[in-house]
DNA sequence: TTGAAAGCGGTACCAG
DNA sequence: CTGGTACCGCTTTCAA
């Protein structure tokens, strides 16, 4: 490992010219120029991050909070965030907090520009109280997964999401139709699936069709709750003939449940998903398809992008759409 | 963000005594020490990374290279890692390399203990050059899934997965039987699929079957490519009765194309898979599991006791079970 | 256009 | 047991 000052000796500079040769600042002589880079090449010369961000005030490291980053569709937003940002020369720094108060905790720890650049929220929602704090310090947050004022981030919509998950189980003529998602009172205040129910009750409604409370499933995230919230709906008296799940990971323990209790799909239960993860390919899962990759591209993108000029404030849009796959079909006659 | 002077300052001590007593070192007395803690408390005091990692010429950050890290088996990896990291304070700097050069260039860069404090790698074999310059300058290397001689490391039997796997198909009374695994001659030069195949192959032959060439086949990894390997099996004039896919994502796609041709799982087609990656419940998937996120969680401690004292040549071994789920059964009569 | 020097915020050695 | 001080490697005025 060399150091700056050694490359400055090899080309007969001081170390001050060669910072500026390294971060292309202007004034420098052309000659000059070239013979610091001969020597940096020569010498294999890396600049030491902790020596830049102690004299710069700023890391080069975005920081990435997520929840869950081990669960499928989260993953696929890190695999994007991290494809674009690996050329960019900034590290990835991973948080991935369990809790609400390991959220907090991680969050006050990376408002400092010290730590990391730029911060990068999946799917997590931050207060007005923490956007003011990076503000104040001067850390960009970008938000991918929420619609949030004032903030550069990446979003889908998710009642049109709902509406277009009511209007595929309706066309295919089911009435009893049951809803699983994830429990409302989460320490994340993630509305994502609540948004996606209301407007999914409210096409229903349109059809003149009510979604009983008992036909109303909400569980915390996770394949097994959703299983056995299935296993619930299953043993009503009325057992819906269609479920709509607000996640494909749900949507899969539904898959499983329908399974345990000899179910075939879809002749006798029809099942539709939220995502599109990889593995709904698989398993033959109908859903509302999002972009995840792509969303955690943008991110990098809009990090990028207030790291090296000003957050702007964008807020980027991804489409939704429905994919047919073997889960869904009419209703048992 | 407060300064460790200003914590000097406010507990009437030098710098140097704060730095002894936040690092935990001997020759404080009791009364400076709790004065000091309680200045640092009172300010809300954190060290800056910056600082520390150049002072002490080491990071404080587990540096973790993986291939295809939003690929299910990977992120549970990466999911047990990141926990059992969290509490420590190591930040967990990720690297997804998407190629053999860029895998190359990366490690290069990492072998530097004011970039890194260890690193850890998934699925990744490192060559003997690269381990002696890690030696050299320092950092230790830890790898999941991959028996690494004289480094710390987790890893499985591969082999007696192949066996497993071998033995479930025979038990249900399948001849006809065909592997699905990566081709051999990637970049990554990573033999897990290898491995499962040679002992896979060599329990048929315990029983007289031998592998014709037709029904090995090697692709990309991936479900599409694995998909596209079991269309070509359908073709066959004796096409097969059961699949062995090198791991759950193939797996997946070779359901996906049971389901295309019309064969009914596992009535006309028997699957068997590996990894047991949590969507292999919902896909009802028997598999040879293997500990994922565990994999993940011991490749952290290894990485937080190499950092603490020194690396120990831990080689882990996890186990391997059979989980029968649906997608097996016996041959078509 | 270039160099000298003063930090950035800690750590660690050496005296006392 | 504690303080002074010399760095760690780079950036950034300020002068020349």
């Amino acid at each position: 490992m060399s150091t700056i000052s050694e490359v400055a000796k090899r080309a007969g500079v001081s170390a001050a010219t060669v910072s500026r040769v390294l971060n292309g600042k202007r004034h420098v002589a052309d000659s000059t120029r070239s013979r610091v880079l001969l020597a940096a090449e020569e010498l294999g010369y890396t600049p030491s991050r902790a020596a830049q961000t102690l004299a710069r005030g700023r890391a080069t490291t975005v920081g990435v909070l997520a929840h869950m980053a081990s669960s499928p569709s989260v993953a696929e937003r890190l695999g994007g965030l991290s494809a674009r940002l690996a050329p960019s020369g900034n590290d990835l720094v991973l948080f991935d907090v369990e809790s609400a108060s390991r959220r907090r905790a991680v969050l006050r720890e990376l408002a400092d520009p010290e730590r990391v650049g730029v911060v990068v929220l999946i799917s997590i929602r931050p207060t007005p109280e923490e956007i003011a704090i990076f503000q104040e310090v001067g850390v960009p947050i970008v938000v991918v997964d929420a619609r949030v004022p004032d903030l550069d981030c990446t979003y889908v919509d998710n009642m049109e999401g709902g509406r277009l998950a009511a209007r595929a189980l309706l066309a295919s003529g089911h009435r009893e139709i049951a809803f699983i998602g994830d429990i409302e009172d989460n320490e994340f205040d993630f509305t994502a699936s609540r948004d996606r129910r209301v407007a999914f009750e409210d096409v229903l409604g349109t059809a003149s069709l009510q979604l009983d409370s008992e036909y109303v499933q909400l569980v915390p995230h996770g394949r097994s709750p959703a299983r056995r919230a299935a296993q619930r709906l299953f043993a009503l008296d009325a057992p819906p003939t269609a479920i709509f799940a607000a996640s494909d990971v749900q949507a899969s323990g539904v898959l499983e449940a329908a399974q345990d209790r000899g179910l075939e799909i879809p002749r006798d239960l029809s099942v539709i998903g939220f995502d599109d993860i990889q593995s709904s390919r698989g398993m033959g899962l109908t859903t509302i398809r999002q972009p995840l990759e792509e969303s955690g591209a943008y991110g990098a993108k809009l990090a990028l992008e207030a790291i090296e000029h000003q957050p702007m404030g964008l807020a980027i849009e991804l489409p939704l759409s429905l994919v047919s796959r073997r889960s869904t079909g009419p209703p048992p006659t």
